[in-house]
RNA sequence: GGCGCCGUAGCCAAACGGCUAAGGCAGCGGAUUGCAAAUCCGCGAUUUCCCGGUUCGAAUCCGGGCGGCGCCUCCA
């Protein structure tokens, strides 16, 4: 039974699909005008990392990520940059792609673009406009917020308290809560002919006119950030409820924000900036990227490796606010490695690869009886509690806390038998681990971690001087152990560290790795 | 001003009224090792910002205070 927190009724409610066994989850995408930050991730991240949940428990999941490709901030940059509007979004939306693919999220069915969908958003219009719920005003087009009595439903903030302020002028507006669905053309902008003259949609009818069209009128997971519940989110429930006559979305999930802690200038690698601009980089990361390159996602991949990312924003909860910094991220790499060094522990003692190893397609498919072997016991134990976790509005920092567990039951379990030495150890006693480590596997792929081996740095790959000086240097140093000079083993050891080397002694031998 | 969120060990973080308050990083002991590294074992919150209340029982619910943050017309 999975239960998930709704914006709409805050509360957890338990997840019944609107079609038995099929699920629709539509997610608000970037404005592709700026190259991605990494608060664009955090979003399609938790959501494959949903949809991927959802598949394994059994569902048949529809993911849609719209992509903005029209918008006064998308204007103003082509303008800026003296290129066309279309340019812009499809420089910046190649962009954002490949940082989605960086950051494993590849569960994504639909990209829609707004520009894609004219025509639909301006049936959308007219059928409100039909319907007496929009009104016409010098080539725009309104939504007459006064005409939804349950507008502020999901922001849960009421129409008199949001009219109480705003008040002055209002220009074309009947109101100052009423909000554009379509906007007129200025001279020199993009624009698409409509029955209200050339113009563009306004940026909130974009997501009612694709979800509908993709996901059907009543879908069953809106995601978003937190800061789009009002008034994003609020006007597309209003949009779609007072054409359809029926609710939208099933559930709403807003994530929590991304933000920049104090030490975030030292992310761009090349902060020689003065302390009071150090200052405005503890701003929104969003913020940070309007004004410098530095935050651009790109960028910071190049320091980090994505996993650890994705590892990062799944390692607390999705409805919690994440601070990220320098030194966050790389504890949490130092976190990572342990699972690394267990993947290829796994590697030596069975001869078989992790990440090739096959998983159960489904939880109920991964369903096992122990059969009172005290490691499958627990391993077992560990693996229900991760689907508790996960089945409690996607927990995934909880369900994380269960893999380090079964990692070291894994661990425990290949020293107490001393795996590492025997090279031939029967059967019966190495079919545990591997079981247990398949589980980890199923585990890790529901949240889409450890998919694949992480790539070789190229320099390493092609550098065969290296592994040849590498095989020399060990075979050296192990006939200096045998004749017991420790001096010189030591020797080698500590200066091949000062070059980012370690020398690890193991009853199979001696491995090294470079940072 | 209005609406809402958050405050758990040095840092990150789970826990949604009930067994010893997960887990990670850092630290300290120990096993192992020629010494290391890795791995494992153990230690670290007598208690969850503060005060009061409800309850047999509260980190969890209620009230007040202090501190941090978000949204209030276009930021994922």
């Amino acid at each position: 039974m999975i239960r998930l927190y709704n914006t709409l009724s805050k509360s957890k409610e338990v997840f019944e699909p609107v079609r038995p066994g099929k699920v629709g989850i539509y997610l608000c995408g970037p404005t592709v005008y700026k190259p991605s930050h990494i608060g664009h991730m955090v979003g399609p991240v938790i959501f494959d990392t949903i949809k991927r949940y959802l598949v394994h428990s059994g569902y048949d999941v529809t993911l849609v990520i719209n992509i903005t490709d029209v918008d006064d901030k998308l204007i103003a940059e082509s303008q800026i940059r003296k290129i066309p509007m279309d340019a812009v979004a499809a420089e910046m939306t190649a962009d954002y792609m490949r940082n989605l693919e960086a950051m494993g999220v590849d569960g994504v069915d639909y990209f829609p673009k707004a520009t894609e969908h004219i025509s639909n958003i301006i049936h959308f219009v007219k059928a409100l406009i039909d319907k007496g719920f929009a009104y016409e005003s010098q080539g725009d087009v309104y939504f007459d917020v006064q005409k939804f009595p349950e507008y502020g439903k999901l922001s849960h903030r009421t129409l008199t308290q949001m009219l109480g302020e705003g008040g002055a002028t209002v220009e074309r507006k009947q109101s100052s809560c009423d909000f554009a669905l379509w906007k007129s053309a200025k001279a020199g902008e993009p624009s698409w002919d409509s029955p209200w003259g050339k113009g563009r949609p306004g940026w909130h009818i974009e997501c009612s006119a694709m979800s509908c069209e993709i996901l059907g009128e009543t879908f069953d997971i809106h995601g978003g950030g937190l800061d789009l519940v009002f008034p994003h989110h609020e006007n597309e429930v209003a949009q779609s409820e007072c054409r359809h006559g029926k609710p939208m979305a099933k559930y709403w999930l807003h994530n929590g924000l991304m933000q920049a802690s104090s030490e975030v200038g030292k992310l761009g690698g090349r902060n020689t900036r003065s302390a009071e601009e150090g200052d405005l980089d503890s701003q929104e990361a969003g913020k940070i990227s309007k004004s410098k390159g530095s935050s651009a996602f790109h960028d910071l991949l190049k320091q980090f490796d994505p996993e650890l990312i994705r590892f990062f924003i799944l390692s607390s909860h999705y409805r919690r606010p994440i601070d990220y910094s320098f030194e966050r991220l790389e504890q949490v790499g130092t976190s990572l490695e342990a699972f690394y060094r267990f993947f290829k522990r796994y590697h030596r003692i069975t001869g078989d690869h992790f990440y090739s190893t096959a998983t159960p397609h489904t939880r109920d498919e991964g369903d096992f009886d122990p059969q009172g072997d005290p490691l499958l016991v627990q391993v077992n134990d560990y693996r229900n509690k991760f689907f508790e976790a996960m089945d409690d509005d996607f927990n995934t920092g909880g369900a994380i806390g269960f893999l380090f567990d079964l990692l070291r039951v894994l661990n425990k379990y290949a020293d107490e038998y001393d795996l590492d030495g025997s090279k031939n150890a029967p059967e019966p006693i190495v079919w545990p681990l591997v079981h247990g480590t398949t589980v980890l596997r199923e585990l890790c792929l529901t949240l889409g971690l450890f998919r694949h081996e992480p790539e070789e740095k190229p320099a390493e790959k092609s550098d065969e001087i290296v592994h040849k000086l590498m095989e020399l240097i060990i075979d050296l140093r192990a006939g200096a152990r045998k004749n017991k000079d420790f001096a010189t083993a030591d020797k080698i050891r500590g200066t091949l560290a000062e070059v980012g080397i370690t020398i690890e002694d193991r009853p199979g031998g001696t491995e090294w790795t470079r940072k």
